[in-house]
DNA sequence: GATTATATGTAGGTAATCTACCTATGTCAA
DNA sequence: TTGACATAGGTAGATTACCTACATATAATC
């Protein structure tokens, strides 16, 4: 069916935007946060992830730097620029714009008895 | 940018069904009346939709039977059936708690000062 | 007579995400 | 000590949803 997979599908840049902003996070640890902060719904693929996360350091939304983990192990950070944070703007309120119009459709027909 | 067409994606189908729960509609119709609903959000193109409806078909989703208008010209209405129902509820639930993780993930930062 | 609205349709392209694979290190249990 | 699993980053190719662009035809309007 891979009904699933497609509902995410236009909003996945908007919600890895969203984390960068709270705070510099590495690639795998964008995938477990999602995960937790969206309570398991979310679960991306590291095929989504990475080359997303390139494309976003490509046009300047990101940018990114290595760093040294506790246990030597290297991580690469990605880091919210000042573009980014004017799409995960845009994002948001087209985000909101697109909910709210889908609520109207949906809720048509229990609000209104004369549509 | 072509960012705008995919926040739609997933949806379209769910969207379709909802609309022909409350009445059976034609094509072109169902294109207007969402464009309406949802307040000049969605505007569905004819090559999306017809192709949709087509598959729906296929699928036992909807039922298709011609009907002259006023002016003798045929169209081609769409009825939901019982399958089609069913997968509407499913999509619908999946919408529920698809925009409420989303939403878990927006809202973090602005909620919760200790996360 | 020409344009616009109504009405249905197809072919081919693009973009987002996925599956499926690869490489490599660290940790823990059998 | 070896095998499994978690951590960490990556690519190639397929799938799918939707789009653009086109084609066809009738009705209404200018």
């Amino acid at each position: 069916m891979a009904s699933e997979k497609n509902i995410i599908s236009g909003n996945t840049t908007m919600l890895v935007l969203k984390l960068l902003e709270t705070k510099n996070m590495y690639g795998y640890q964008i995938i477990e946060e999602l995960s937790n902060k969206s309570e398991d719904v979310f679960h991306l693929k590291t095929g989504t992830l990475y080359p997303l996360l390139h494309g976003l350091e490509n046009d300047g939304m990101v940018n990114s730097y290595d760093e040294n983990a506790d246990n030597q192990r290297v991580r690469k950070y990605y880091q919210l620029t000042g573009k980014g944070k004017g799409l995960l703007e845009k994002k948001q309120l087209e985000w909101t714009q697109y909910t709210k119009a889908v609520n109207l459709v949906l809720e048509e027909g229990e609000s209104y008895a004369f549509a």
